[in-house]
RNA sequence: GCGGGCGUAGCGUAGUGGUUAACGCGUCUGGUUGUGGCCCAGAAGAUCGCGGGUUCGAACCCCGCCGCUCGCCCCA
């Protein structure tokens, strides 16, 4: 052994163990989905990079720093995709689906790639669920949207958490808003954080987000967008908090509240956990996108949604204490001691099979306490014991380990009948 | 990208400069002629994350790298 290769930075494997979370995960997406009549699309796991570039923006972090970007041997700019909604977006234009009923309901589960320092619940890969809805400008979806995901982490177990809710107005009126804020800052630039002196010529919302202790007094008495929304953002923002409260979902405003991406208006939240105001806490976030399509050379076209992580969720399930009884590998194991009896065990095994049976054949060189022992760690229901005898006359024995261990000789023919009466049972 | 903590068999840990690195769980094999779970016995399994340095001697001290983790930036 000279090389060990381990997996990739921020990468992990999902062993066995915890695959009945993802199992719950997907299960739980797929019933949600279509309880809001969404359908699936896939996309690709890699995109041009432009349409990242423009979709999300260039002088966002997820475009200028943490994108997986190549050049392929035909030297094609690619990207692995950071973000869901550009591509969902592209595939929108692209097969035309402006002409389907509007709106377009579609949702995903899907690979993401972003270059950034790991840490617990942020990897390099992870897996997003996302939700979009094109074509409605009205402030009903925005609300349905967070109440699908809402409904989601509820068939999850997941507790303890709330919505944020915030609005980033339309695109121009927010940008009035800014040159305010920075107005407002600019005096005062010299006693700011270094962060904040970045934020204010890259991302001034951010200002507003800064958790720095010079900046702190600047941020309280800063103009808040929230507070001076223009009539019509004000009015959708009204609604999608009436029709939220309506059904008990705990939302709070956050007028502080900035999404990572350049494309939201209006409506924008998160779902937080109440214990761990981390970023990297958030399990699920997203917004309103009316301008995004026309950046991406299409139609204007309003569109809503928002991207939560499978790997979060899992983990603010563990923290739920959501558990799962480990599953049997096998309802039937099949001992197999009999000299040159492969064939007539492998036939067996291929019956139970086809009546539905899970069953997993002992290795023959192993002897019967071990094939036994084997049995008992599959956490089988049932033995099925081929030995000299049986095979002699035609017969298998049936053992049932789940009590004291009552056997008996069935004929071979018999047996997957028996069992499934037996399962049954 | 910046700062802190950690890294010993598959897993959880003990060992903090001096003989063949210890224990529990797990794995494998046995406990007489063909039988599990409990129990008992034995075995396999670790170049002490990797590389370099200090030292007569390093798992233990120093440096670099890799990985994990916590905080920041930012995101799911």
């Amino acid at each position: 052994m000279t090389t060990r290769f381990q997996a990739p930075r921020g990468t992990q494997d999902v062993l066995p163990e915890l695959q009945p979370y993802w199992q719950a995960v997907n299960d739980a997406i797929r019933v949600v989905t279509r309880l809001h009549g969404f359908r699936r699309i896939d996309t690709p796991a890699f995109e041009y990079a432009g349409v990242f570039e423009k979709g999300s923006g260039e002088t966002t972090d997820i475009v200028e720093k943490e994108m997986y970007a190549f050049e392929d041997r035909g030297g094609e700019k690619l990207a692995l995709t950071p973000e869901g909604t550009p591509a969902i977006c592209r595939a929108y234009l692209e097969h035309g689906m402006a002409s389907w009923p509007q709106p377009v309901r579609l949702y995903t589960t899907h690979h993401m790639f972003r270059y950034d320092r790991p840490q617990k619940g942020r990897y390099r890969q992870h897996t997003q669920f996302d939700c979009e809805i094109f074509g409605s400008t009205e402030a009903m979806v925005d609300a349905e949207v967070i109440a699908l995901l809402w409904r989601l982490y509820g068939m999850l177990g997941i507790t303890g958490i709330s919505v944020r809710l915030g609005s980033l107005d339309d695109i121009t009126p927010r940008r009035e808003y800014i040159e305010r804020l920075k107005d407002y800052y600019r005096p005062h630039l010299e006693r700011l954080s270094e962060d904040s002196q970045r934020r204010f010529e890259r991302n001034p919302l951010r200002l507003l987000d800064s958790k720095d202790e010079r900046d702190l007094s600047f941020k309280e008495n800063a103009p808040k967008l929230i507070e001076q929304l223009s009539p019509g953002a004000q009015a959708h923002h009204e609604v999608v908090l009436a029709a939220l409260e309506s059904t008990e979902i705990p939302v709070t405003i956050d007028p502080l509240l900035v999404r990572g991406l350049d494309y939201y208006n209006r409506t924008v939240f998160e779902i937080v956990p109440d214990a761990d105001a981390r970023a990297q806490g958030t399990i699920g976030g997203g917004g309103r996108y009316d301008g995004l399509m026309e950046i991406l050379g299409g139609p204007p076209t309003p569109g809503m949604g928002f991207g939560s992580g499978i790997e979060r969720m899992i983990l603010e399930m563990q923290r739920c204490g959501v558990v799962f009884d480990a599953a049997s590998a096998a309802d039937v194991y099949i001992v197999n001691k009999a000299e040159g009896a492969s064939a007539a065990v492998f036939a067996l095994a291929s019956r139970l099979r086809s009546a539905g049976i899970a069953s997993i054949v002992g290795e023959s060189a192993k002897s019967m306490k071990a094939q036994m022992r084997g049995a008992n760690a599959s956490s089988a229901r049932f033995a099925v014991i081929i030995g000299e005898d049986e095979l002699a006359g035609g017969n298998g024995m049936i053992k049932d380990l789940s009590g004291g261990g009552d056997q008996e000789n069935v004929d071979l023919a018999r047996i997957p009948l028996v069992i499934a009466g037996k399962l049954r049972g």
